[in-house]
DNA sequence: GCAGTTAATGAATCGCATG
DNA sequence: CCATGCGATTCATTAACTG
């Protein structure tokens, strides 16, 4: 396969200077590490530590600077949570680089990397992914579908992010736990609640009959209706980019074993380490940010969550 | 903003050998053209032609060669209806790019290209179309989410294609007509079905309440869900890779007047041009395929539609 | 006519056989 | 050993048939 890439004037590869952890422990349940998170995934990678998922949430290229909203105005008032602004397009993708490449050190050979982006800029993060993992390492294009107040444009309302997986090694079975949705209207009103089998007769496919045998609904599809956070819910947490939990529970169900390593380095307020905790998966958290950090440890102890911290250098 | 571009080795853009139509009226309400997509493209664009809509859906890069199916084979046997075989994705990219830049010149200001493409390639096809249109043109990702029969993977199921929407001129005022939805249901659990407003006090937002005018549903969004064509169903042309008309219809109407011109030089079994003539559009459709032609002309006449057919050489 | 039941069949994958 | 091809699987949808 011809190699396809992307170029931009003076695309530089850096690699982020390595860090070093204090006192990281591979048993610790939840860990939260104050630090670049390109560096810390590599340092976790030659601490030897073994990832199933690596879920990534970096900003999406909107030119803002993200501040922290109404819940956590009224605790700390309002503060800068994370800057996305970059010099150009080409700064940016540089950073997610470093991001994708790090991930893919610390990623077990049945492990995913999902990487959450939007339509605006995700199809460059695809291209690079592809570059980083590699042919036939993107598996599954996530379209999270939210609702949400609508914006005057003359245009169709965007009500959409994606998240894209990479698997680590193609030829390795992956981590995958088959999950079902209901069954669409029109079957069951068909078909009725039972499992469906061809009929063969002489070789030839004729017709097809249902079973007795219940059917588990149909296989989970790649495109999930799931709500936002509300801005007056109880999971609501201030930091502006929050993802729902029910959205981070999906990923670590399917994609990975109780016991296994979910890790972040764009830990925000910490949603997919809760979802990891909850489910039984050990987890770690990285972010350079004050606001991450103080919103996730109080959201975790709320949630009565056991933590380390670790420091990076 | 620094320019984002892909490359490959040998990276060629080549401009298809110009064609030259015969017998081409302006006025026909649907014409038919056997001829290569982007040379007739670009003989409407110098032929002064405005379209409002150019509906792109080019091979998805499966590798393989597509035959028709049970509703053809019945009428005239198994036929290739086209392949979809490249050396590599680059020679792909550069069809795809050949469309895109006639496309372009063919385009009305207020116009729009939607392409067709599936979320295996569809990402590389969003940068190359960022370079054909420049920045500012990309406006909408639209998913199409169907359903259809599970496949045995180890993998969420891929159930959703993309609709990327570029405007030939991001300063001018596009052609769209607003559609809406029916309401989330919670939302109509909560509000009823009367508009909602949200009350200012002091120049704040407080609350929101619901007014007497009944909502006209939520603005369309960008995840359209829309049944596949059923394999028995009367719409069904025998075309393997046919999309549903209620797909084409949502998008000549959002994205046309009345009157205007809607060109596919990806005619396939003519699902565009039935669209546009039912909607009161004049429809251009372009095809190298005699399956094409052949099942295109057999469709128009049985609905009905009165149709021209134009030489190209 | 209408509702309820039965029929027909697409095409994404994996697994296994074949060359 | 790798490429190719065919069989098995099974929801989703509309058409056709039946009472």
């Amino acid at each position: 396969m011809t190699r396809v890439s992307l170029t931009w004037p003076g695309r530089a590869r850096r690699r982020p200077a390595p860090a070093s952890l204090s006192s990281y422990s591979e048993e610790a349940p939840v860990s939260l590490v104050r630090g670049d998170g390109a560096a810390v995934l590599g340092a976790l990678a030659s601490l030897g530590a073994q990832a199933t998922l690596v879920y990534v949430d970096p900003p999406f290229f909107t030119g803002r600077v993200h501040r922290t909203n109404a819940r956590s105005r009224r605790e700390s008032g309002e503060r800068e949570a994370f800057s996305d602004q970059w010099s150009d397009l080409g700064e940016y993708l540089e950073h997610v680089e470093a991001l994708l490449v790090a991930a893919r050190e610390v990623l077990a050979p049945e492990g995913s990397l999902v990487l959450h982006t939007d339509p605006r800029v995700g199809h460059y993060l695809r291209v690079l992914g592809d570059e980083v993992f590699g042919d036939g390492a993107f598996v599954s294009e996530i379209v999270w579908r939210y609702r949400r107040w609508p914006a005057k444009t003359r245009n169709f309302q965007r009500v959409h992010d994606l998240l894209l997986r990479f698997v680590r090694d193609p030829s390795a079975t992956p981590r995958f736990h088959q999950r079902h949705e209901p069954l669409a209207a029109s079957t069951a009103k068909t078909w009725g609640e039972g499992r469906q089998r061809a009929l063969i007769v002489d070789g030839r496919r004729t017709r097809s009959t249902t079973t007795d045998e219940p059917s588990p609904g149909a296989p989970l599809g790649d495109v999930w209706e799931i709500s936002i956070v509300a801005p007056s819910g109880h999971e609501r947490t201030g930091f502006p980019t929050q993802k729902p939990l029910a959205l981070l529970e999906r990923l670590v169900d399917t994609l990975t074993d109780p016991g296994d390593l979910v890790v972040d380095p764009t830990m925000g307020s910490g949603t997919s380490l809760l979802a990891a905790w909850r489910l039984g998966r050990r987890a770690v958290g990285v972010d350079l940010g004050d606001v991450a950090h103080e919103l996730t440890a109080r959201r975790l102890e709320r949630a009565g969550v056991p933590f380390t911290r670790v420091e990076s250098t």
